[in-house]
DNA sequence: AACTATTTATAAGA
DNA sequence: TTCTTATAAATAGTT
């Protein structure tokens, strides 16, 4: 959409490909949220440029509030924490291993694992999208304190 | 960009809905695909319709590349590997701790932290793209298996 | 950073 | 549901 119609290829020019990048990545983000919102769905973006900085973007609350009934007022980074939020996962990674220690495999245990892959990945999404809220929010806090 | 213009809020009738997010999750894929394609970036993106069912796409290397030099021929998951995969999330956490702990918190240091975060999201986002990659790599042999 | 000619995505309709 | 089509939205190239 466009005054040409492009090749879905890489951009060799440099500073186009930066112009590119900074659009679609825009573009994305709102087509992102603007699905969430219209579909009462969770959509999580992350979006890593090829020099390493990352942007990211989640929306959604429905999964969400099913893995984080409360809210924690502050931000703590201890070890226990870090485990706790860490045990989800590794229910979930016994439970598949588990299934895969099961001596016929067939297709219903195969879907099984699918839906299993599934949950394991809602579970990861879900704590890396909580994660890097809980820490922004830490951060905007911190930024509010710094201003005279 | 439809017949008419809408607003972006939740669709009310139930079977627009369905179609909206058929329709918006598709476009969005693809473009997150055009995105790493055109740009050489890396992007996941994970959608939970309001139904539970979880959609998700990621693509780009380069990333992975860096964090993960060789790639497993075959798919372990035991505690061992559980935790090292943890561990550069655990340093990462304590490194952002011992900032948290500096008696005044300047712009500088609020800049690391931002910078930290990022790093810490980066490697989780790769850790969960990296994992779900292994998980369908395997449940695809076993269907392979499973196939007469 | 803006602009705008076009392409692309998609809301309704068939 | 799948296809079509009019229109809105995104964006490639330009200024």
């Amino acid at each position: 959409m466009g005054r040409r119609k492009i090749e879905i290829k890489r951009i060799e020019n440099k500073s186009s490909r930066q112009v590119t990048f900074s659009k679609r990545r825009n573009g994305l983000i709102d087509k992102a949220r603007q699905l969430s919102i219209l579909c009462e769905s969770s959509v999580a973006v992350v979006v890593v440029s090829a020099s390493g900085k990352l942007y990211d973007s989640s929306s959604g609350d429905e999964i969400e509030a099913l893995f984080k009934p409360e809210k924690p007022q502050c931000f703590e980074l201890d070890l226990e924490e870090k485990i706790q939020n860490y045990l989800p996962h590794k229910e979930l990674l016994e439970t598949v291993q588990s299934k895969l220690e099961e001596p016929n495999v067939d297709n219903v245990s195969v879907d099984s694992l699918i839906s299993l892959e599934e949950q394991l990945e809602t579970a990861l999404s879900v704590s890396r999208a909580r994660k890097a809220e809980l820490m922004m929010e830490y951060i905007e806090s911190l930024k509010e304190k710094v201003k005279p």
